[in-house]
Order: C-alpha cells, then structure tokens, then sequence
DNA sequence: TTCTAATCTAATGAA
DNA sequence: TTCATTAGATTAGT
C-alpha cells in the first residue's frame, strides 16, 4: 500500500476520483517511516530545468516537519544537517557559515534581498499612509523603486507584523507600568 | 462608533512630511463616503455574548481588563480604529474594504490551529488517495484526529490550493525550459 | 546579539 | 468550490 501511495505524486493532475481506501487502512500507514511531501515549494526566481528529476532536495523543506528533528533519514540532504549541526561543536563560524549557505542553497530560499536607504524611506512612507497597499499600489512602487512586486508585498507583510509585534510590546509594558506604579502607593 | 473614533482620533501621529514621490498618485484618492456596514460575521467558536456588538468600545477599553481575557491575540488593537478613521478621509473604498475585512479578522479570528505532526501525516496520507474526501470521510477523519471537521475540511481546501499552485509553477518551468533549450539548438 | 527578509500555512471573504 | 489575501509562526541572513 505505501508503494501505491508514493506513486502519487503532484506532477499528476489528480481527479477526485472516489477513495476506495478504508480511512483505517489510511490511517494504519501512521507509523510509515519515509513521508516525503510530493509537493514542490514555490520558487518564482529559479529559472533553470533542475528543479526537475531527481533534485528531490528542493522539496524537503517543510516547517511543521522541521520542528521535529529527526524525519528524513536516506536523502541526501540529512547529511548536509547532519554536518551543520556538527558544525556546532567541531568547526569555525566561518566554516558553519559555509554550511549554513550551502545548505539554504539546497533548500532553495531566495536570497536576501538587501534594500537601499531610499527604497526603505519609500516604503516606510507609503506604510505610514497605508499599510495595505493594493495591487495597483504595489505594483507602482515595484517599478518606481526597480523591485519585483513580490518584494513589496513580502515588505508589507513583515511591516504589518513588526507593527503589531511593538503595539503588543508597549501595551505590555503600560500594563506593567500601571501594576508597578499601584504596587508603589 | 463615531465618538470611540473621535476619542481615538487624538492619538494618531502626524502624516509624512517628505516622499520622493507623490504619495496622491499611488493611493488614487477617492473620496466615497459609505460607511462600515455592521455585519455581524460568522464565530461558531466563540461565546455567543456581549462583547463583540457592533458599537462597543472593547477596543478602548482599559489594558489590564483586556489582559486578563486573553481570549484571542488580537483583542487589544486601537490602531486598527486609528487606520479604520484614515480610511474615511484618503482611501479608496477597495482599501477600505481590506481595513474592514482586517476589522472583523481583529474582532474574531479564529485561533491558528496548530496540527500535531501525526495529524498532517495521515492528513497527507489520505490526501494522496482522495484530494476530494466527502462528508463521512471528513467526519471519521475528525473523530480520529481529535479535530472539528470544519479544520478537516479548510486543511484540504488549503492543500488543494498547495497542490495545484506547485502544478501550476512546474509547468511554468516546464514551458520556460523547453523554450530555452529549443532556443540553444 | 537584534532586526528583518523569506517561507509555510491556517483562516478569511468574495466570486 | 476556487482564489487571493491575510495573520501568525518560524527559519535564517546580515
């Protein structure tokens, strides 16, 4: 059965074709030890064929399963962790820092886009304004300061929550303000 | 509402003194003056109660109250009133809908649900086999997984989406490839 | 170290 | 239902 499953995969258009399966045989597969996702992650900015094949590296990256150390154990990739986290205690900062790029290169992240002071000055003043540009907005900022629209929408979103993130901090030390300032009378 | 406005109003900060660009031109001022209609969304998981009328101040309310219902993240949030009265006076009603929408999010979104890694495992499992489960498949899933079957079912509404953006990107890259290589020859 | 760009996904509302 | 978008949580680069 998990051979049937493994099968599947995305580059399939699949049909909702009606499930013959019993949910406990489903659910019997709990304990299966390999679960790759067949779901690949979205990277717009990667331009070449090798996101194809057997480049089953860039498909690893998962949150909910990375908070569980040990999953996927056989690939190639669990190596490269392996490494860093021997990085730790074996290898220079300067060493680690390789691994660390080598293995977001693996992973397939973007790199980190570095804005310039005036492209920041921008954005912070259409954000004082607004901070939901629309897609109208946000593609005039894309060509006025030369960025992906992409970019400006990631920006907003991070502003968004840097905003509420210090909202909640001050709200936080008003209340402690208040309870030291009544402990005091 | 307009009175908790006209309180708030005090504390909003002055406007932008300098833009490289016309911050008119990329907001598209209209001035349309409909007002915020008092739906009442949708909060099964909520205590059916007091708090959430349309014309209470719960968003003024003292810190230390708020802080001792900690019922959901959002509940202290005046800056969103703030941005609601900017609203009325610089944005289009297309931003004014996304304030309104980020209003009733504020007033009663639901706690994130955090799966356990088991969950999403036989989630997949079973996403593998029927992209599409029905009701009973929904129901049995819930009973099993120790969820409400309304997270069953947004979880695979989600995945679907997952699934098909990841369909669409590869074939993207599909076509970009065969064209580059057609080119090269 | 802090800050923040990037990622993933649950939740939401509109179509 | 799909679709676009959001918030929230997290990862990771400088």
């Amino acid at each position: 059965t998990s051979q049937n499953l493994q099968k599947v995969s995305s580059f399939v258009e699949e049909k909702p074709t009606h499930c013959s399966f019993s949910i406990e045989s489903i659910l019997g597969l709990e304990h299966k030890k390999d679960g790759i996702p067949a779901v690949k992650p979205h990277r717009p900015w990667m331009n070449t064929g090798n996101n194809f094949g057997e480049d089953t590296n860039l498909y690893l990256q998962d949150p909910v399963i990375s908070c569980e150390r040990p999953l996927f154990h056989g690939n190639n990739y669990p190596m490269l962790e392996e490494r860093v986290l021997k990085c730790e205690k074996y290898f220079s900062a300067t060493e680690r820092l390789t691994y660390k790029r080598e293995l977001s290169w693996y992973r397939g992240r973007r790199p980190r886009t570095a804005f310039t002071r005036n492209q920041i000055e921008v954005l912070e003043n259409v954000f004082r304004v607004n901070s939901y540009p629309g897609i109208d907005v946000r593609e005039e900022l894309a060509h006025k300061l030369d960025l992906d629209e992409d970019r400006i929408q990631i920006w907003f979103q991070n502003r968004r929550a840097k905003q509420k993130r210090s909202h909640r901090e001050s709200q936080f030390l008003m209340v402690k303000n208040t309870l030291t300032s009544n402990l005091l009378e």
